[in-house]
RNA sequence: GGAGGAUUAGCGAAGUGGCCAUAACGCGGUGGUCUUGAAAACCAUUUGGGGGAAACCCCACGGGGGUUCGAAUCCCUCAUCCUCCGCCA
């Protein structure tokens, strides 16, 4: 969401960065509706501030013993209006909102233009993809030799995009969120939460995921309830209509959930095994930061996701991604790629975000400085720090040996009972 | 799921149709007086949003709707909390 003043004052500025995403957006509607919502108010404020003062004399009046019924029959004539300057300017706010939330959020001076992820800039880059020496098998194939993953089981209980865990597969799932869970918490400062898995139509807008993919979220039948496709919603959104203390600020929470997304469209080739399922496991970081050192939070907060993988011993570069391929509710994006042995190519497994005000705006979240000082939005971002799904799918495939099983990393090892290898 | 009660500022709380929302009263916070310093006492100050060039005006008593000339107050509805009953891991 976006501060309407901010539009009304620069809106050719805000129509160019907009377009740098790549569209083309046609602002001047909005701006019509901001002219006319402001003509309404001037009118309807005057009328509602005649019909207090002259209700203030009222009882003195009624005191007096005068005739009130003429002055009635004319307050009733003013109240209709008001009435029906109140309903006129209720739809124009709602159309209003209903086009602002629409809106994306504008790319930071930090994003390199660019129309699609081919223009996307490396920034880093860590240990060189790994060299097995022998052809690679995916994941899918391994897990499947080894009985720990079961695809057909899910087909045949839920549909397809499902899996099924078994024995060190869903032990090694466990593994992996305690130990993300165990390195944030312990090592990085952050709190951990567990926080429901389905949110409310509201929160999903607060943090931008309705009203403009709603294809891509499960929706609860009957329920004004969504299953949480990251849970950057239910964490987020935690401190919505509150007023934080500056003094508070970072305040940083980690915490697991299962993540649920429909992945309408997404069909095809790059999909099988861990890599795009209907439900996965994550390992989310937020933060809620002051707006004058977000964009240094959000560099630890990436670097916190990196040392997962450092710790896990995972090739991996960092991306920074350009205009056109920046999130909807996104300033900037850095993606977390992870090698892939059979891709032959790095695969996105964390993507971390400054969203600035834009999400604080849509959830009404701010803060004081001090006491005293005005409140101002704070800025909020978000990271995978990872997604569990693709981070067992790289150990199988980089730690994977010529005789089909797979070595557990070292860092894993004490969360698997001290098991070093799948066989 | 059923019955009853509750929701007012940072906290507690008064207010049951107009004279009560810059919201009584108490606590807390901030500034000051006094003091070597502190405490105490005293004085002042202390919600958020919107419109307007400004003066100033409007809105908000858990959320939303309604009745009324006028709603914190009456009605409907939703949410949350408390008590009891039912059910349950």
């Amino acid at each position: 969401m976006h501060d309407i003043k901010k539009i009304r004052n620069n809106f050719e500025e805000f129509v160019a960065n907009l377009n740098k995403r790549g569209g083309s957006i046609n602002i001047a509607p909005f701006i019509e509706m901001d002219k006319k919502r402001r003509d309404i108010i001037v009118e309807v404020e005057a009328l509602k501030s005649k019909q207090n003062q002259v209700s203030k004399t009222v009882p003195a009046l009624k005191k007096e013993g005068k005739d009130t019924a003429p002055i009635f029959a004319e307050m009733k004539e003013l109240s209709d209006q008001i009435k029906g300057f109140d309903a006129t300017l209720s739809q124009l706010e709602g159309e209003m909102e209903a086009f602002l939330l629409q809106v994306p959020n504008i790319p930071s001076c930090l994003v390199p233009e660019g129309a699609d992820e081919t223009q996307n800039q490396e920034v880093r880059k860590h240990l060189e993809p790994t060299q097995l020496g022998f052809e690679a098998t995916p994941h899918w194939d391994l897990g499947k030799n080894l009985d720990i993953m079961d695809n057909e089981t899910a087909g045949k209980v839920t549909g397809s995009r499902f899996m099924y865990l078994k024995g060190a597969g869903a032990r090694l799932e466990r593994a992996l969120i305690n130990f993300m869970l165990d390195l944030h918490v312990a090592e990085h400062g952050y709190t951990e939460v567990y926080a429901p898995f389905i949110a409310h139509e509201r929160s999903m807008q607060g943090t931008g995921q309705l009203p403009k993919f709603k294809d891509e979220a499960f929706k609860l039948e009957g329920w004004d309830y969504y299953l949480i496709p990251t849970s950057e919603v239910t964490v987020t959104n935690m401190h919505r209509e509150e007023i934080l203390e500056g003094a508070c600020l970072p305040i940083k929470y980690t915490a697991f959930s299962a993540c649920f997304r429909s992945e309408a469209g997404a069909a095809g080739r790059d999909n099988r095994g861990l890599i795009r399922q209907h439900q996965f496991n994550k390992v989310e970081l937020v933060k809620f930061a002051h707006p004058n050192n977000s964009y240094d939070e959000l560099e630890k907060l990436t670097a916190n996701a990196e040392e997962v993988l450092k710790r896990l011993g995972l090739p991996y570069r960092v991306v920074k991604l350009c205009a056109g391929d920046l999130g909807f509710s996104s300033a900037l994006t850095y993606d977390i790629e992870v090698w892939m042995p059979s891709y032959n190519r790095y695969v996105e497994i964390s993507s971390c975000s400054n969203f600035e005000d834009f999400q604080a705006r849509r959830a009404g979240i701010k803060f004081r400085e001090a006491a005293g000082e005005k409140t101002q939005f704070v800025h909020t971002l978000n990271g995978s720090g990872l997604a569990i799904g693709r981070t067992m799918a790289a150990i199988m495939e980089n730690y994977q040996n010529e005789d089909g099983s797979i070595t557990i990393p070292k860092a894993l090892q004490p969360y698997m009972g001290g098991m070093d290898k799948i066989i």
